[in-house]
DNA sequence: GCCAACGTTGGC
DNA sequence: GCCAACGTTGGC
């Protein structure tokens, strides 16, 4: 899941209850529906930090709380704030995401160099989803091989 | 339903 | 700041 450490980091999330943020802010369908249909409570995350200066994989995470509406969506001040959504009927949903630990940065060129994680999505080019899926394999490489 | 125009993402 | 890639919008 890819975030801004300019808004939201790694060290940002540590610093709250439980470690624990609301990932709102997502406005691109594909990524919403993963939150909203596919993740569940204890589900691997990887921590990623995206349009920085050092753009990788800052630690591990995990989802802590299943989808509900986004609170930024109703918020008229935010840049988030979207005028077809009501509570009854509301367009975006998050996740909350509980970081379990904060790992060295591995950066965009080191997980290139390695052909296990090729395949990975998020390194695609072209690839702007914010929130892509992880094979068992590729999280087993990067948490016992990268990170050990 | 098509598709041109426009906007956003995100690495560099 | 550039720009490739691609998602969204809206006229028709």
């Amino acid at each position: 899941m890819k975030t801004e450490p300019g808004v939201v980091g790694i060290d940002d999330v540590l610093a709250m209850p439980n470690q624990t943020v609301d990932w709102w802010g997502v406005r691109n369908y594909q990524a919403r529906n993963f939150m909203r249909d596919q993740m569940k409570v204890g589900d691997k995350v990887l921590f990623y930090h995206s349009s920085c200066a050092e753009p990788g994989i800052a630690g591990l995470a995990e989802v802590a709380k299943l989808a509900y509406p986004d609170r930024k969506q109703f918020d008229p001040q935010s840049p988030y704030f979207d005028p077809k959504a009501t509570p009854e009927n509301p367009r975006w949903v998050n996740v909350d995401v509980r970081v379990t630990k904060k790992t060295r940065l591995i950066g965009l060129a080191e997980l290139r160099a390695h052909p296990e994680l090729a395949r990975m999505r998020v390194l695609e080019r072209g690839n702007r989803l914010s929130i892509t899926q992880v094979d068992p394999a590729e999280w087993e490489f990067i948490t016992k091989r990268l990170l050990k």
